[in-house]
This record gives structure tokens, sequence and C-alpha cells, in this order.
DNA sequence: GACCAGGCACATC
DNA sequence: GATGTGCATGGT
């Protein structure tokens, strides 16, 4: 399991992270999408994708009227794939939305809040079961489209807490997601707030090449390859 | 020109 | 069950 090194008490911990860098970066208000169904959209395009390619598909899905379940249904999945092209993978995605649309359409009657009313446990476990939709994107799904308190953890969790020496170097990305849960109060705010600054602060100071220069943390901020 | 980005499915060992 | 590989574009 992955644990905090020698420490017990982990919730004032990752809450003190969490004051650090909300101080530095602000409120975020994540997720940057203009509703639930976009956020899910977006949750599978962007995966391992830059937002910023993201955001060229959905602008061609927006100026064409794709944004709703009934217009997804109904063009090609070819033709999918060619407006997404921005976002890289699109074969692959194009594949996934569709994956999801059916799910989607067949579990809740394309209805957000008909998906939203269902319990996140149980919810969780039907979307990882949709090709194409993982943890992460499930968790995101979760949280910043129908509201659970689930926390969204990702290779940047895991990587800012490993170079700060707050977690075990073989703790998965799942185990880091299960030890957030364990130790902070179940708040949607705070759960989205928090997964916002840990990417903020990946993209800017925890990159895979390391160039971690003023590091908001204050934890180690030059060394960051020890271990 | 190499590296990286808000993963996931599938094959193989 | 751990590890490797394909998927693909666009910015740095």
């Amino acid at each position: 399991m992955a644990r905090i090194k020698g420490m017990s008490a982990l919730r004032g911990e990752l809450l003190r992270i969490y004051g650090r860098l909300n101080d530095h970066f602000g409120d975020l208000h994540w997720w940057p999408a203009e509703g639930p169904f976009e956020v899910m959209l977006g949750a599978i395009l962007t995966q391992n994708t830059a937002w910023t390619n993201v955001e060229k598909a959905i602008k061609g899905l927006r100026e064409r009227g794709l944004l709703s379940p009934e217009a997804l249904e109904k063009i090609d999945e070819t033709d999918l794939a060619e407006i997404i092209r921005p976002s890289g993978y699109f074969r692959v995605k194009a594949r996934r939305i569709k994956a999801f649309l059916l799910f989607f359409r067949n579990g809740y009657a394309a209805r957000v809040e008909a998906m939203a009313a269902e319990p996140a446990d149980s919810l969780r476990e039907r979307l990882l079961a949709v090709s194409g939709i993982g943890p992460e994107t499930a968790d995101s799904i979760l949280l910043y489209a129908c509201g659970k308190p689930v926390f969204v953890s990702d290779a940047y969790t895991q990587r800012i807490l490993h170079r700060h020496h707050l977690i075990d170097r073989d703790a998965g990305v799942s185990e880091v997601r299960t030890l957030f849960m364990e130790n902070l109060p179940h708040d949607v705010s705070l759960f989205n707030q928090f997964h916002a600054l840990l990417v903020a602060t990946g993209k800017t100071f925890c990159r895979k090449r390391p160039k971690c220069g003023e590091c908001p943390l204050g934890i180690l901020p030059h060394r960051i390859e020890a271990q």
C-alpha cells in the first residue's frame, strides 16, 4: 500500500499540500467545458493528450452542432474520427465515444440526471465496463460530470507524491486514489480543486523530464530524482 | 528531431 | 499479474 513516509497523520499532510497549492494557483474552476455531456466527451478526448488539442476537437464538434448525444449517435464513426483528429488517437477515440454513447443511451436514456442519480460505486463499475473508459476517465466523469465525491488520481498525482517522497516508488495510480479517498473528507469541491491543482502543478513543475523550478509545495524543490 | 501530453485495450510472458 | 506495445496529433 502507498504510504506517506513516517507519518500517520495523512489527512493533515494532504490538506497541507492542498493549502500550499491552492494558495499558489488559486481557484481553478474545473472542468473547462460547457456542460456535463461535454465534460464526458472531453474526458475521453483528453486521454494521453494535451488539453489544447482537445479544445480543437471540441470546437470542430461544436461548429457542426454535434455536442449532443442525439447528434453524435447519428454521425458515422469514420466521419466523427475526422472531426476529432486534432485530439490524436482519433480512430480509437471515435470508437470509444460511440461505445460510451451506447452505454449512455441504453442505461440512462442519454440523460445526465439519470446517470447522476445512480450511486457512485455502482456507476463507477458500469463505466469501467465500457470499452475505452478506464479508472481516470471514469473518475473524471463521476466527479466533474456527475458531481460524485471521488478523487481523480492520475500520473501527475503519482509523480508529484513520489518526487516529494510521500509515497513508495511502487505505489500505483490506483493505490494513490485509495490513499486520498481514505484520508480526506468526501467533498466534491475539495476533490474537484485538488485534482485540478495537481494537474496544474504537474504541468508546470513536475514533468517526466524534471525541470522543477519553484515548486509551490516547497519540498525538495530541486532534488526530484532522489530515492 | 526528440520529447511530451489530464490513458486504455490487448497481447504476451 | 506484470510488462510491453499500438494508437496519433500538435506544442515545446
